[in-house]
DNA sequence: CGTAATTTCATACTAAAGTATGAAAGTGTT
DNA sequence: AACACTTTCATACTTTAGTATGAAATTACG
């Protein structure tokens, strides 16, 4: 994907640079205030600074890649105090089951369930089960 | 975000232009070759180009975000029905929002987010979210 | 033994999710 | 134009999820 990238790149800026070349030399032609030394000096000044540009543009892109892609992973932190019952619960919640469904699997009261599920949110920092099973995953605390 | 990638792209080009002057300048005291003429014209060819390539470099990127965006959602509609605004939807739960939410990103009403919520359940052959996003991952059309 | 944490259950409540049904407007296709 | 499908919104309702609070029994540990 990036070599693509990087050939399309490479094709344009040619472009571009006849393009530019093509320009200089009209210009020259049209108003001949220009030596060839100028013109020598335009080009590479005007290919070193586009490659410049495009350099750090490129830099800026990734580290904002980079940001976005840290800022996802800073949340690993397996020391969360998940009771036994707890992981029990958020295991089958994983599967899908609703809170009767786990208190039946379980022989317990679907409050007790509810309990459970409450506080495990608490210590995952979540709202509701989908959510703990996002952070879950990130934590790795599940399959 | 991206105001914030220009202020800094431009504040360093700012920056880079004026250590370039400072180069030119430079080597116009030592090698009192170039003429203010050519001095100029090198200022403004460089800046030119210095922008036009960042202005490419940030569009490939962009096109390239756009592309990356493309694939996740590309296999999102194969053999299942699913509508388009329903992989919306489905992909939104997947980020663990609420109806109320995904309706509010959308600018939809959180009836229709639930009417699209029912009939993409139908579709996958469960009965809640969580069950959506264990057989979206199943199916492989998230992520 | 005392204490802290866990586990269990309960009530009462609020919030969110989900279903059923209908309807209107837009889109695309034949 | 007719038709199918999508998208949107709505009302009304049922079900499930989640919170707050309290309390009793159990377990683990110094």
């Amino acid at each position: 994907m990036t070599k693509q990238i990087d050939v399309k790149s490479t094709i344009l800026y040619g472009v571009s640079m006849a393009i530019l070349l093509f320009l200089l030399k009209w210009l020259e032609l049209r108003f001949v205030v220009f030596n060839h030394l100028f013109e020598i000096y335009a080009g590479i000044i005007s290919i070193v600074f586009m490659v410049l540009g495009a350099w750090l543009m490129y830099h800026f892109q990734q580290r904002k890649q980079e940001k976005e892609n840290a800022r996802k992973e800073m949340v690993a932190i397996p020391e969360l105090g998940l009771s036994q019952r707890e992981m029990e619960v958020l295991e089958l919640m994983s599967q899908g089951l609703t809170n009767q469904q786990i208190a039946d699997k379980l022989f317990l009261s679907i409050h007790t369930i509810k309990t459970h599920g409450s506080n495990l949110f608490v210590k995952l920092d979540v709202k509701n089960r989908t959510q703990a099973l996002i952070r879950a995953k990130e934590l790795e605390i599940l399959e």
